[in-house]
DNA sequence: GTAAGTGCAAAATGTTTGCATTTCT
DNA sequence: AGAAATGCAAACATTTTGCACTTAC
């Protein structure tokens, strides 16, 4: 199956590209509507679902049941982040953690296709304006 | 406010105890449904969400956006889990990858608050009926 | 007795699907 | 020209809410 490259797909992948942070179908809709006023959210899932097919994107869950969505290109080098549940700010980890326990989940004969960390907390600087309180 | 001891939240809180692994909504209505057969799904989702309140169940994401919950009380040593993207099960890691890197993250100043892992793919004997076909 | 919780139905959300039409190649 | 993608509306699925009734305390 062709995958052809329509003006609606070329806007959600600029949009993706352009984006520092995984966005949700909802930011991805908001961002694209001034300049396709008339693209249906229908399009966006299904684009979305070919992206993730094709392995351009990957999906992150932070919070709630809202999916948000990363140009792999954008996180080249594999990396996870810690986020400061006060400032938000993310620092990234020094390696994938994952990495150490993947020899046995392939032990196991298990296959795996994606994977996502989520760490939060409390960031340095973040502590250190409390103790000024 | 205070919480009552109902014999829908009785139920449900003895099949989340009784659980391996993180359930859904649907999977704990369905182990309910037999008991109860007049349970209202509304019921579950609010003894689900009074229950999180309470701190006593934790929420786990996969890939799609279904919710497990996973009673804390049986989650004591900290484990993590894979899921199967065919079959949905659940699988459990035998540490958790994070402890590798908490030192270098400490050193950092950050204090971890809370962590949360997913891993996805295809396990063994789904990969194994893929083969039969 | 009273506040909290339940079941039911309806509403609100979020996602998917069918189909006629349009757009890429 | 033909396959793939779109927009729209309708279908589906999931979660939340309002309300009269029931239950735990």
């Amino acid at each position: 199956m062709q995958v052809k490259n329509t003006k609606q797909r070329k806007h959600i992948i600029s949009i993706l590209k352009d984006a520092s942070r995984p966005m949700s179908i909802n930011e991805i809709y908001d961002a694209i509507i001034s300049e396709l006023p008339r693209i249906a959210k229908s399009t966006i899932y299904r684009n979305i679902d070919q992206l993730f097919e094709q392995d351009l994107i990957e999906k992150h869950h932070f919070n709630d049941n809202e999916i948000f969505y990363l140009y792999k290109e954008n996180n080249d080098e594999h990396t996870h982040f810690i986020i400061c549940d006060e400032c938000k700010r993310t620092y990234s980890l020094p390696s994938c953690p994952i990495h150490e326990i993947e020899d046995y989940i392939k032990a196991e004969g298990f296959t795996i296709k994606n994977h996502q960390i989520q760490i939060t907390g409390i960031c340095k600087s973040c502590a250190y304006n409390h103790l000024k309180k």
